[in-house]
DNA sequence: ATACAGGATTGGAGCGCTCTAACTGGTAGA
DNA sequence: TCTACCAGTTAGAGCGCTCCAATCCTGTAT
């Protein structure tokens, strides 16, 4: 049995101490760790004297709080769980720039995880963002089952973003392929031209949603609609495109493409078969990612608000997190239109 | 003086709890706290019976180790803090990508961290980054002063990418920029060209060793150098392809640009002045960015090889971490030549 | 001098976990 | 029978912090 402990020490001894505790900053600057405890929250009710003392002293000592100490003690945390479906994806590396500004701005830390576009990774993914006990979640295009969303959802806020959800304890931040497809025919259509084609992204996210603005448009300026499947590529693009050429005359004056990357792979087909663009053909992109706005390519294409998105889902998941909100919330982003050097009037 | 303490209770009452801990696993499947521990840790030394007892309840509760209190008790976390000066840059996204699977993969979650350009605000970060405890950290083209880093490498491993250093106790990763770009030139005059010019990155990172190795390749080849003030941008390239033509005739037959995007818009200046590349005068960048891949573009250029960079940071950092290695490890990574269509024989 | 208010300061418990040392109940060797 | 041993298990202290309640001031009113 221990009869005489109690002798915590180290804070008095002045030994250089690698990484100093409150108890270090408290002994140095003669005041309580409950103070220096106070201090380092900013409570207003220190005198200034003593705020000096320990202020001095932790930055000689160069002490920071320890954060999970804190979280540990405080029963809530300052860091905000993200779980990006690919981080390769620039799409998602600008959203989470919006998150980054928002969350540091709101004073909130990220823990960053990827899922690699595996369910089985991602849900392993989610698992371990919440060891972290966030304040919140937010998912970027998460390909795990409804279950696990509802499981997290049932334990802290979680936002989706890219993704749609029914629950009434998530929201949601997605852009409005509709009627960023819309746009961009009525415009064409303002320009003069009257067929208009659409290269298609397949079964990828917002594709459906694309592609039925684009139809819902045509149909309303009374034009047939002209579909022509491909994907969210270069590659698929320039195939797209060579089956247009294959039809041999009567060819469209204008081209909605899947995605920007997609709309560049049309380009070079085009203009190695000798097509001259926006002359012959005009051909819009979409989500206006940094490649289009090079003059080089000066894409005409639909904008959508990376960083908006990304700002919108973080603010949200805040109001959820200071119980500000209990109701779900469903952002539906009103695309935009960015005119470049790929349109003009009609042939 | 309170007598009878030591009721915890709340473990052995049935209600749901929201967030269940150790104690609460534990009460369910009739065992120790400690018995937990262990099986959460996976240690060797607990019965099969006791394991799956204790797995099972954990299941059934839907029990998740607090990883702040988990680090808080063990003395390590296995965090590693990223501070990454900008997150737009596509450059720095990729090898984040590189660090994310390598610490992933050998279970440690990332927290990252923008300074967004401003050394104040990365000193702040920094800061912030230390507070989370990690067990090292990666620093991504930071712009702090060296002060900074060495305050942080006397507390814990640090590891600078696209920056140098001379203190031994951090360990650095950056490409060969002298390498690089003699590797453009040397090809070059394979082609047969002779007049080679180079648009420099001005006082940017890595900047100054292109441009040397730029000098060192052409000297070497009894040519002499032609360097251009330019900067890592696509506008500036455009002005400096301007200031070249103003000088009439007499033209170089190819330029070595100070990287990708610089390197676009002087080509976009040569198109505009009549100039064919590379019929009559060849381009080289730098990054080789997903941006010269494609086909519209084609652009020859100088490998960087990102996520190669992000994963040899991370194992340099998690050897430290280890404790495996206390002497500095300089990593200069052979960069490669992409040979692309902007480049052909001298005219 | 005495009481009192109210701001400033402090002790101590406890957050959920890890880790050491100690304990338990077999089993085997003397 | 006694001791030794060992795998398996547990109690308890403590990681660095927050937060509550209790205590200490200091100045002002009586």
């Amino acid at each position: 049995m221990v009869i005489s402990a109690g002798v915590k020490g180290h804070a008095s001894e002045e030994r250089l101490v690698i990484t100093p505790t409150m108890e270090d900053v408290a002994a140095r600057a003669g005041v309580s760790r409950a103070l220096v405890s106070l201090v380092m929250r900013g409570s207003p009710k220190v005198s200034t004297r003593r705020r000096e003392a320990v202020l001095h002293a932790a930055e000689e000592l160069g002490y920071a709080p320890h954060a999970a100490a804190r979280s540990l003690a405080s029963r809530n945390s300052r860091i905000l769980g993200v779980l990006v479906s690919d981080l390769h994806n620039p799409f998602f590396a600008e959203i989470i720039d919006g998150i980054d500004a928002t969350a540091h701005a709101e004073g909130f830390e990220l823990v960053i995880n990827t899922g690699g576009r595996s369910p089985a990774r991602e849900r392993a993914a989610v698992t371990n963002l919440l060891s972290f006990r966030p304040a919140g979640v937010l998912l970027l295009g998460p390909a795990v089952p409804a279950s696990v969303i509802s499981d997290a959802a049932a334990r802290l806020p979680v936002v989706l973003v890219a993704r749609g959800s029914r629950l009434a304890s998530v929201d949601t931040v997605q852009d409005h392929g509709k009627v960023g497809s819309a746009l961009a025919v009525d415009r064409l259509v303002e320009l003069g031209h009257g067929r208009i084609a659409h290269f298609d992204g397949g079964r990828a996210a917002q594709s459906a949603a694309r592609r039925t603005g684009y139809r819902t448009a045509m149909r309303g300026h009374g034009l047939e609609p002209d579909v022509i499947p491909s994907e969210y590529t270069e590659v698929a693009g320039e195939k797209a495109a060579a089956e247009l050429l294959a039809r041999g005359d009567h060819l469209p004056t204008a081209v909605l493409a899947a995605n920007d990357v997609n709309a560049i792979g049309a380009i070079s087909t085009f203009g190695r078969a000798g097509l001259r663009v926006p002359e012959d053909i005009s051909v819009v992109g979409y989500d206006n990612t940094s490649l289009a706005a090079f003059r080089h390519i000066g894409l005409t294409t639909v904008d959508q608000p990376r960083a908006e998105m990304g700002r919108l889902a973080t603010e949200a998941l805040l109001q959820r997190v200071r119980g500000e909100r209990t109701t779900p919330v469903r952002h539906l982003l009103r695309p935009s239109l960015v005119e470049r050097t790929t349109t003009g009037t009609a042939s």
